[in-house]
DNA sequence: TGTACATCAGTGAACGCGCGTTCACTGATGTAC
DNA sequence: TGTACATCAGTGAACGCGCGTTCACTGATGTAC
């Protein structure tokens, strides 16, 4: 956050870097406009030239974490390698581990009440965090006995729902996390191996 | 909400009315004690009778909102009437509804922040909901092939996860809800049939 | 049944504070010629 | 290479507002006798 004199060079990075600090020791709830131009160094009126106001801020954030998020499940899916089932295990640490470590995006992302839905570049940037997701299924369903098997989007559908019903309950960085007597890795690969057992994976079928 | 004079007469019940109300309205982020005060129809200083802030007025709605959540599981459970897999399938569709229909009380519940572990009532309010999960998981443990079997815990915490997933995903009451081309109960039920037979449900085992 | 009194649950005025937002401005940067 | 000028990205002062919180108070209710 170098500033070089009076303009401060790269403003917008630096409210968004400040939003997630102020994310991350308050809550999604806890920061302000001013704040982020505090914590930036700037007067409270420079965010304006960036942002029409907080909560344009706030979806600027989330947008950043879907893009992110896309990044590292792409690269833990790995195309599929070594083989789907490996991959897809490795899917499911990486959304785990995201929730874990970036809290503050992952509350942006999907607590701070931000509609995924009216804009359009969120919306793009959180399909192709789900179009990870549902390539895997696809290559899962590949694997399947054929004989009613369900439609890789309910597949993905599946897969996602637990793997966020255990980030969010069980595997957040902050406080509200709830205890469970297991890492939330195992329990979601326990699960995932059940459901997947259920739809004939492994069988000849 | 009749007032009779001076003293309202059951203000506590009122705050709580009100940051429902507010919390529906505008998000859980988005009300203040000042404003529930004032759709109470009491002065701002009233509610420090009843509360020392607003996040223990917070508290107090996700307290409800627990309670209330056990008696609609628990009903919907009803003991495992029929038979386990129809009471199960009741269960996830109540779990559902509460989310769609009460999104003031979910949200006060799952995404306020509300730390659930310091309030000894709220902890044990939290527990009590869990615990109509945990006994619909063994009553469904008691029917499968005990070969490999996991323990009723993992069971429910599975069905928890997926289900909560499904229900912040997909099933919310407000506008974040993501728009998937099913009803969020249809998946819930699909999912959980899969899940189910990956464990043996159904075979003589 | 009355009365005195304690307690409870409100009032309303006041305060300091920080937020959101606007405004005329100004320093820095980029560009045309 | 210089210079004039447009544009950009900040400043900082100001404002109105509503919030959180405190305070002495007061009306209503409950209870002892």
């Amino acid at each position: 956050m170098s500033r070089r004199g009076y303009h401060h060079g790269n403003l917008r990075e630096a409210l968004i870097e400040a939003a997630l600090t102020l994310i991350g020791e308050k809550g999604h709830s806890g920061f302000t406009f001013a704040d982020a131009a505090r914590l930036a160094g700037v007067s409270p009126a420079a965010p304006y030239r960036h942002y029409r106001d907080r909560d344009a801020l706030m979806a600027d954030v989330a947008l950043r974490g879907f893009e992110l998020f896309e990044r590292r499940l792409s690269r833990a899916w790995n195309g599929g390698a070594p083989d789907p089932l490996r991959a897809l295990r490795g899917l499911g640490d990486a959304y785990l581990a995201f929730a874990g470590d970036e809290p503050a995006y992952y509350a942006a992302m999907f607590e701070a009440g931000v509609v995924t839905d009216t804009e359009p570049a969120l919306k793009l940037a959180s399909n192709r965090a789900f179009e990870v997701l549902k390539g895997a299924a696809e290559a899962i369903a590949e694997k399947l006995p054929s004989e009613g098997r369900p439609p890789a989007l309910m597949i993905a559908l599946h897969i996602w729902s637990i793997t966020h019903g255990i980030a969010s309950l069980f595997g957040r960085g902050d406080a509200a996390r709830r205890k469970i007597p297991m890492p939330p890795s195992e329990l979601l690969e326990a699960g995932v191996l059940v459901y997947l057992r259920g739809l004939g994976f492994g069988h000849s079928g």
